[in-house]
RNA sequence: GGGCGGGUAGUUCAGUUGGUUAGAACGGUUGACUUACAUUCAACAGGUCACAGGUUCGAGUCCUGUCCCGCCCACCA
């Protein structure tokens, strides 16, 4: 549902773009989503039971691609089901040649540049995925764990306690941590300390990191699996220990744990501390922890070969479009977001250990690459295809990384990549920048914030102006809606059940500017009554229509004499509303735009102009008034309900050339149309009918039955307004006599509505 | 720890730069098959705008503080 609502902002202004004449171009397509795409064929394949193991990875891609011709079309039908305004022919895929040549091009060109590089540090790693992770892709959650305080004995006698959330990280430490400044352990200097169970030595070491206020002030040092200990071990020269798998279980550095799940060994080593009487307490603690973006899996910081790209560098230019105005967010709160991001941005972790995506363009010569260890860039080969010589030894022992790329690292590039860069394409040149980036807020670091990056690194410029970011759709308890929560709504359901317009327009009128969307069934019901009553609204036009009367020319209409002020009103209150409509959305407020044109069609178009028009239906005026006011409004509603208006437009008498009320213009703004004294004066009118609607219901008078009016007016023009539009009154509020004047006695037996500047009396 | 969003009718929310009587939808009550529409029409009832101060002729709106709810970011193990 998320999607709909994105592609149906899109889909709006593109359509509103295009029938102000501009040639607006939505470009669809979709992403290869590595990690996700490569963890459903593998469920597929575990039910037909198969592993991707057993197939190698040439035949695991083609079931891929397999999948993916079977699937893959879903996103794309559901936006043809939506009404989107694509240009099909241009759909593009970012594992498509041109593109996947665009990510080579830019992978070189960055290493050249030295902003790629492969290091060794802690990442964050999903044991369900079996891959490392950038940062973003390892969401933070809030968890109730516990702290657990440990004996850990100190050579010599006596023992000092450590604190830890995660016991089972004790299999990789190496040292024990104490803040220099801390006086209660001053007496450590020098010593050993031993690790329990595996008897490992353990120096102690000192360093001002350690919080001496937290826990027991003690830090185990785990370099292999956590940041902080990481640096330790950097600064105090010690040899990390991964006691850790790739899938999440001990590894033999582990001893009789080994074999056994994070999870399972964190008990074990517990229950084992326990039996030897040193484990000293656990205390509840809640902490952020890390888990995966694809799977929720809890993510392991791993120490770990990867593939980075600095950028620092990158962001400087990126930052500068957004604080000087040139990229603006709506709402504008998101710029600090972005610019906080920014400022504070940390290399992007860019290779994962998986088979579907972007193999990384690296070779390595086997003779210049001993023991795994990489000298001075010497073996490492940055190359489009694979060489066949090694250019330092000339050995021909090459292989690739077996690694692939983040699939954002295609994503940032696609608003120039998808127009045939780094070719100097003509389309390259008409259409970039863009103007706008429908998204929602979790995509503005993930994407947004990339695709400035990449613009400005390889366009040296912005790649859009507007960012647009909508509210994330949630259930009506609150809860975001995910698949994974199994509590979506279904689009193509709603579809089904209400249609596409419906569904268009039920979210876009619920979803003001930024804010989160609660949605549930029932909330479409605004969309499909709205479609229902424009449906009969027109029927009822169409069924009154007659063709030769409705060709005159409204120009001159203001001050055309045969128009009463009914007419006058109604074509008053459209320009009105199409002002208002264009400029909500030129401003992003499409709720507002949604609304005004509903509140238009519905409560004054069909409440009042219709029922008014009844009793004058078969004359001139009041045939080329509903004409003129439903096919604009038609055209004004078409961005938003694409198809009932369709289908309406196609049914009434032409007076466009276009064959199709996509290609019509939107309405030409006719400001005299707006009249202050029209509104005012039908106001008036409608006060009155409705003071006197108020007064039968309250005195309990049949419906049916007319009753006599007298109304003391206050001013002197308006009971000539009354009796000139007294058949609206008698019509409307079934009045058989009414009587107005300035000077009037109440009535004896009557009932009084007091409006402004009048007194009613039945 | 830092930041952001929100607290307005029974419910879900609008309320744009301060300006008459704070709006809508749904729900509720009452009445109507009024010749486009019961997926409808008419009418009614419902609010100390979280709380406390302040600025102002005037505050739902601006300022300060407090209390709740939600979200994002962050290497206190």
């Amino acid at each position: 549902m998320g999607h709909a609502l994105n592609n149906t902002i899109q889909d709006i202004y593109i359509r509103f773009k295009k029938m102000q004449g501009f040639e607006a171009l939505w470009m669809p397509g979709t992403d290869h989503a590595g990690i996700a795409t490569q963890n459903v064929v593998e469920k597929k394949l575990a039910s037909e039971g198969k592993n991707k193991e057993s197939l190698g990875r040439e035949g695991f891609l083609k079931e891929v691609w397999k999948w993916r011709e079977e699937y893959g079309s879903t996103i794309i039908n559901q936006l043809k089901r939506l009404g989107c305004s694509c240009d099909w022919t241009k759909t593009r895929f970012t594992m498509d040649k041109g593109l996947s040549d665009a990510v080579l091009e830019v992978f070189i060109r960055l290493y050249k540049k030295n902003l790629i590089y492969r290091g060794h540090y802690i990442i964050n790693w999903c044991p369900r995925c079996k891959t490392a992770l950038s940062d973003e892709e390892a969401q933070h959650r809030d968890v109730n764990g516990m702290l657990y305080h440990i004996k850990y004995p100190v050579e010599g006698g006596g023992h000092v306690v450590v604190a830890t959330t995660r016991p089972e990280t004790m299999l990789g430490d190496v040292a024990v941590c104490v803040n220099p400044k801390d006086k209660r352990y001053k007496h450590l200097k020098g010593k050993t300390a031993v690790l329990p169970i595996l008897n490992r030595k353990l120096k102690i070491i000192f360093d001002k990191k350690v919080d001496p206020k937290f826990g027991t002030g003690i830090l185990k040092v785990t370099p292999a699996h956590d940041p902080v200990d990481f640096e330790l071990g950097n600064i105090h020269k010690l040899e990390p220990i991964n006691m850790m798998n790739a899938d999440g279980t001990i590894n033999e550095a582990g001893g009789d744990f080994k074999g056994m799940d994070r999870l399972e060994a964190r008990e074990a080593i517990i229950e084992e501390l326990k039996e030897r009487d040193l484990f000293v307490k656990s205390e509840p603690h809640k902490h952020a922890v890390g888990h995966c973006y694809r799977c929720h899996t809890m993510v392991e910081p791993r120490l770990s070969k990867q593939w980075f790209v600095k950028m620092k560098s990158l962001a400087k230019p990126a930052l500068e479009a957004v604080k000087k105005g040139k990229i603006k967010f709506y709402p504008k709160r998101w710029t600090k977001v972005y610019i906080n991001w920014m400022e504070n941005i940390r290399d992007w972790c860019i290779s994962r250990q998986i088979w579907w995506g972007h193999r990384i363009p690296v070779y390595y010569c086997r003779k210049c690459v001993q023991n795994d260890k990489i000298q001075n860039e010497e073996g490492i080969i940055v190359s489009r295809i694979k060489p066949d010589r090694c250019p330092h030894c000339g050995s021909t022992e090459i292989e690739q990384d077996p690694d692939v790329l983040d699939t954002w690292f295609s994503s940032w590039l696609w608003p120039f990549s998808t127009f045939g860069w780094p070719e100097k394409t003509e389309e390259l040149k008409y259409f970039y920048p863009t103007n706008v980036l429908v998204t929602a807020q979790e995509i503005i670091f993930f994407w947004v914030a990339r695709m400035i990056m990449a613009g400005m690194e390889f366009m040296k410029d912005i790649p859009f102006e507007d960012v647009y970011i909508h509210g994330t759709v949630r259930d009506d308890t609150g809860t975001k809606m995910s698949k994974s929560l199994g509590n979506i709504i279904d689009p193509i359901d709603v579809i089904n059940q209400f249609g596409s317009d419906a569904l268009r327009f039920s979210i876009i009128s619920i979803t003001a500017q930024g804010q989160d969307v609660f949605l549930s069934p029932e909330k479409f019901k605004v969309g499909r009554n709205f479609a229902n009553k424009l449906w009969n609204a027109s029927r009822f036009v169409m069924m009154n229509l007659k063709e030769e009367s409705i060709k005159k020319d409204l120009c001159r209409a203001p001050d055309d004499p045969a128009l009463t002020l009914a007419d006058k009103w109604i074509l008053s209150r459209f320009y009105e509303m199409l002002g208002d409509f264009t400029k909500s959305l030129t401003i992003y407020r499409i709720n507002d735009a949604a609304n005004r044109i509903y509140e238009f069609v519905w409560h004054e178009f069909c409440d009042w102009y219709l029922e008014i028009a009844k009793s004058t239906i078969t004359q001139p005026h009041t045939q080329v008034t509903l004409y003129r006011i439903l096919e604009k409004s038609l055209r004004v509603l078409h961005p938003i309900m694409p198809f009932i208006t369709e289908d309406i437009w196609q049914r009434l008498p032409r007076e466009h050339d276009a064959d199709s009320i996509m290609i019509t213009n939107l309405p030409r703004m006719q400001k005299e149309f707006i009249s202050k004294k029209v509104d005012s004066e039908m106001k008036l009118l409608i006060d009155v009918i409705q003071a006197i609607r108020n007064l039968r219901a309250t005195s309990h008078i049949k419906h049916d039955k007319q009753v006599d009016v007298f109304i003391k007016a206050k001013k002197k023009n308006i009971p000539s307004i009354l009796n000139a539009n007294i058949t609206y009154i008698n019509k409307l509020a079934r009045v058989g006599n009414l009587n107005a004047s300035t000077r009037m006695k109440k009535p004896p037996h009557s009932a009084v509505s007091i409006i402004d500047n009048m007194e009613i009396f039945i």
